[in-house]
Parts: structure tokens; C-alpha cells; sequence
DNA sequence: AAAAGTATCCAAAACGTTTTGGATACGAGT
DNA sequence: ACTCGTATCCAAAACGTTTTGGATACTTTT
């Protein structure tokens, strides 16, 4: 039923071959030629076959993406649904299909194996980047271009997108220092993903910057869920000396925080400063609005979209990391400690 | 570079029609040859090259799902994301991939039809489902299996599945009629999307089932962002006799409302109750904790994928229409309505 | 008039798989 | 000795496209 380039050399009179080079654009076919195959194959509505042009052309213009999913790291992230948006979009623009697979961690590698081996995908995309992941060795040993949503630092010549995650939560830590903060705590995502260990050093640096001393007490580590960061921050005001200030390490945490601390009855912005990361749309409208950093998914989707497309094709890539520079966003959720504990 | 059936089939010294016969199962290999070829393939890491299979068998084992990408719609629904890992969790599960394109509505058509045509999918998943939607017939001409998320009432024989939203905003207008609220408004999403009217409907129907009267003023078709939600309350509660309840049609509306609540220096669950729609995880953490109607996201998401890989495959599809009761969680974000507005 | 160039076309091969339709060899049944 | 079944194998075709390496006819140059 579907049509063919053998249906379309029929209807014109013409060799399947100069059927498809007149299609193709080459030069060596005579522009009444080319006219006649092009309305024929406008009226039939032709499309080549996926498969057939595949299997020639020895790649397949997709991108792949495996999606994390582990119980621990639901992927619930509205950061996350923002970034796809983008990064399908711009996949779409450059003329590539993207297919989504799903590996459980523990078949990570096989899962991308199978996918490289399989001949599925031209490139890949690389999410929740780990500061030790094996796929990247995986990919570079079978050759295969990827570009990293999150920095990697170790090996040189990956091409990998991310904002400046440090300089971040610096900013955050300034904010807070600014006002008069001095114990300043943080909830953490899991550091052996190098966004969440970017973070956690932009607050010890930050903290360093300010003359403040690193209290681990102030410290805790969990995972991506609202519920952590409600739970962390109950862990953290239930202390003898509680924070002044919480810098969660992503708005999700942050709002899991602010829910504590309106269930403890204090008032956040006033009693205690809450700050998150990402400036999720929920963000702005959270009670009271949440000061945070701001990082444009979507264009961080359409960065890794256009860097993977130009590696596979070949084109000149500018930079092979491209590191957007944050910028501070102001809100309520945050304020000058309050003056019982600016006394000590 | 990759290995393929005649990589193996030299290594075994056998042909390649073998080999291939020998990995699919067939009986007709001997057994030792066939545990020889096995074992080959297993030590090459032999993985049968997707286009060459697919272009052989006609079909591609994938599912492809077209995202909505519109400047009002944006794509940061936390739902969404939920429902697309039970979707890709499951699609996996059942052997197939999943392909996610992106088509703007105005060429919408030509998107899907450039996909049947391809070849690149054997079924669809329809999500944003349209009362009026052309994609069905679309689809249904051309005999290519989809599973709509959302109900399709007018044609038969469509597949699909969904959550009975009209019981679910039911389930609202029962509980805040049952609190004594009779101006009870609403934020609807857009009712040309099945979802959005069958919630409208459920409110005009809870309305009717408790004897109160339907009022223009008190209803806000928006769409499906939360500042919507923020502007529609805001201009509900500047009305000269505001409601006492706001029925928000999905989960970022109502924080939407929440927050506009507040704003106004009122307390959501006391002065003015809102309730919404999906409980997506920040439901539970937003301030007030938020009444609504639960969705399960990622279960609806398998749902679809099970019904869509089942009837590619011809399995047996036990029901053609699968709809989910919905269930009511009642949070402090409503409660009965304050004295003033009950005396009158 | 022969040679060289140009414009236009196409048959056949190739991509890697699965399927079709036998072929071969061997032992059992007559 | 001959047929018949059975077990095991495989050459060739097919899927639909692109590319290779000419072929043909016509025009221009020498």
C-alpha cells in the first residue's frame, strides 16, 4: 500500500534511480525530469522508508536518550519535562528523530550496547551525568558521538552543555551572606552526579569566600524529591542551633523545605531563608515566592540538540563545552535573619 | 565495524541463513549448531541491525508519540512527565522504542503523515486529545493502530484510556458542596481538549446533582499554566461577591490559585477553597496542602503502552475503553466556607 | 570527420536481515 | 532397491533506498 520510489519511476517513465536522484537534487537529471518526479511524488504522497534509507545510508539521523529511572529518582522534575521539550524540538529542527529508551542502572551498560550496536541511534544524549560514569568510556571506545547535559571534567574532549552550577549556588551563598547569614545550611542532591556535586562545591566555596566555617552538621545529602527536601529540612530545624538560611540544591528540594517550615509554624523569608536552583515555572508562584537560580531548560535542551546534531554531522562545533553562566533570581523566600539569632 | 550475520556465520562455518535461523529459534537447526551460533554471537556481541530488520519484517517495533508544543501550552506539566516514564517503562518493556517527535499544531497533520508514511512507527500514542480531533480520522484511513489518552466518544472503535474526569470534578463539587459551599467557581482548561471539557462538564453536573445554579461569571476557560491559574482567582476574588470555592481543573492551576490567594492577604482553606485536579507530587507539599483528585500518571502512561503494543502485536485487547475511577484526596486547602458568606 | 565534452539516463550492486523453496543425506519402512 | 519421512542445511529473493560506474545521444571543438 505504501508508495515507492518504484511506483513513482512507473507513473513518470523514468528508472527508479533518476527517480531518486531527481528527489535527491543531483545536477545529472533534466529539470523537466525532475519537475515531472516531484509532482508525481508530491500527488502520490511519497515518503521514503525509514528502514530502506536506514540500512543504505548506514545511519539513521536519531538521537537517543535513556531515561534514568530508579525507584529513589522518580522522574517527576518539571526542570526535566522543560528540557525534553527543548531538546525535541531543536532535535526536530535539525531534521533528526529522537527515541527515548529506558535502562534500569544495573543493565545501564547493556541497555546502551544495545542500542549503539543495534544500530538504533547516531548519537546519544547523556543525562544525570555521574562524576564516574561508565558510559562515557563505554561511548568513546565504540566511537560514538554523545554530548553530556552536566560537565565532565576527568576526560578530555567530551562535549558536554551545563550552566555553571558553582558559581550558582556562589551566588546563592552571597545572597544569604549578604543579609547577614552566618549559618548557612544545604540540602544536597546525591554528589556522585556532577550537577549535584557542583553544587555542593559552590556552597563550601562559597561559604569559604565568606569567611564562614563548613559545619557538616549543616549538611544533608538526599536525592531529587520534594519529600527529601521536606524531610532535610525538618532534620535541620529540629537541631538545638537550627540555620538561619537553607540553600537546597534544587527548587523541587527548596519547596519541600518551605512546606517544612510553614508546618513548623515559622514563616520562611523571615525566620528562615530557603533558596533553590533551576527557577522551575512553580517557583515563582510558590509561598512565598522562592529566590533561586535561574537555569533555562529548554535552551539548555536545544544547546545539547544542536551540539549532537553538528558532531554527527560533522560540522564544525565552536566550543566543546558550553557553560551557560547563571543568574540570580530574587524572590521572598528569602531575608535578613531574624534578630535573635543575628545576636550570637 | 559492527559485526553482522555474516561475521558470524563464517566464524561458525555456516551460512548466513542459519545463523539467522539458528538465533530467531527455528527447528530446523541442529542443535549443536545452533548452541555453536549462539555462542559466537554472544562472544561477538552480536546485535541484529535495526534497519536491515525492520526493512525486512515491514515493521519497526516502535511507538511514536507526537508532543504538543505550543507557546500557551508549554510542556512543564509535572503530570506529564510522570505519565511519560510509565509510558516509556512500559513500551520498553513490551520490545518495542519509543520515537517522540514534536509537530506544531498548524502542520500537525502533515507530521503524523510523514511518520505513517515513513514507516518510521506501527502506532501512535495520542495525547492532548481534541474534541474535534483530526488526527483520529487520520489515523483510523490510514489503519495504523493508536491508543489515545483521553476518552473519543464521538467515533467507535477507538482506543483508548483515561481517567473519568467527569467523576473526578464530581468528586470536588460533592466534597465542597458537602462543606456548605454554593458559589463555587471554576478554572477549566481548554474545552476543546477532551480532558478539559469532560472536567467542565463534571463541575456543571456536580452543580446540577446538588441543586445549585450554574453561573457564567464564576467560570474561567484558561489554559494549562499555573499563572493562569494565579490571574484566573485573581479575577474571581475581585468579583463584587467572590466565590467561596475554586474548582481548578488541573494541579498547576490550583497552586495558581493558591498563590493569587494569598496574595491577597487570604487564607486558602479557610477564606476561599480550592481544589484541583492530577496530585502531582507537589500537591501535597504546596501551603496549603492540596485537595484533589488523584491521576495516577505513570500508570495511565503503561496503560497505554500495554493497549498500544498489545494491539500491534493483535493480541487480544480486553476492553477497547479503559477508565480509571478517579479517587478524591481531600487536603486543608478546603474547607467550609467562612460565616460571612454562609449567612447570606 | 573524428575526438572530446556535456547532458541525461539507468542497470546493478549494496546495505543486513528474514523468508522462501528447495537440496542433501540418512535411516526407516515396504 | 525403492520410496518416504526427517533432520539439517542453504542459495536466492526480497524489503526500498542510495550509489557506483557506466551507457547513450547530442553538441562542440579540433
Amino acid at each position: 500500500m505504501p508508495v515507492t520510489l518504484k511506483d513513482i519511476a512507473r507513473e513518470v517513465g523514468v528508472s527508479v534511480t533518476t527517480a531518486s536522484r531527481a528527489l535527491a537534487g543531483y545536477p545529472d537529471v533534466a529539470p523537466t525530469t525532475r519537475q515531472r518526479v516531484q509532482q508525481v511524488a508530491a500527488a502520490l504522497g511519497y515518503v521514503p522508508n525509514t528502514a530502506a534509507r536506514n540500512l543504505q545510508r548506514q545511519r539513521t539521523d536519531t538521537l537517543a536518550l535513556v531515561l534514568p529511572t530508579t525507584a529513589d529518582l522518580r522522574f517527576s522534575d518539571p526542570f526535566f519535562s522543560e528540557f525534553l521539550s527543548g531538546l525535541v524540538q531543536a532535535t526536530g529542527e535539525a531534521g533528526f528523530a529522537l527515541t527515548v529508551a529506558t535502562g534500569s542502572p544495573n543493565d545501564e551498560t547493556a541497555t546502551y550496547l544495545r542500542l549503539i550496536r543495534s544500530r538504533r541511534a547516531d548519537g546519544f544524549v547523556l543525562v544525570r551525568t555521574r562524576r564516574d560514569d561508565r558510559r562515557i568510556a563505554l561511548l568513546q571506545e565504540a566511537g560514538v558521538p554523545f554530548v553530556s547535559f552536566g560537565r565532565v571534567n576527568g576526560t578530555p574532549g567530551v562535549h558536554c552543555v551545563d550552566e555553571d552550577d558553582v558559581h550558582g549556588i556562589h551566588l546563592m551563598v552571597d545572597h544569604l551572606a549578604g543579609l547577614g547569614h552566618t549559618r548557612i545550611a544545604c540540602i544536597a542532591e546525591p554528589t556522585r552526579f556532577v550537577k549535584g556535586y557542583h553544587r555542593f562545591r559552590g556552597y563550601c566555596l562559597g561559604l569559604e569566600a565568606h569567611g564562614l566555617s563548613f559545619a557538616p552538621d549543616l549538611v544533608v545529602e538526599t536525592n531529587y524529591r520534594q519529600r527529601s527536601g521536606y524531610e532535610a529540612a525538618q532534620q535541620l530545624l529540629a537541631m538545638p542551633e537550627p540555620p538561619t538560611a537553607i540553600i537546597a540544591c534544587n527548587d523541587l528540594l527548596a519547596l519541600g523545605a518551605l512546606s517544612a517550615i510553614q508546618a513548623r509554624g515559622l514563616q520562611a523569608g523571615h525566620d528562615v531563608s530557603v533558596t533553590g536552583y533551576d527557577n522551575i515555572p512553580l517557583a515563582e508562584h510558590a509561598q512565598p515566592p522562592l529566590t533561586t537560580v535561574d537555569q533555562p531548560a529548554d535552551k539548555l535542551g536545544t544547546l545539547v540538540a544542536q551540539m549532537l546534531t553538528s558532531l554527527i554531522r560533522g560540522d564544525p562545533v565552536a566550543e566543546k563545552q558550553v557553560i551557560l553562566q547563571p543568574a540570580a533570581v530574587i524572590r521572598q523566600s528569602s531575608g535578613p535573619p531574624p534578630r535573635a539569632a543575628r545576636r550570637r
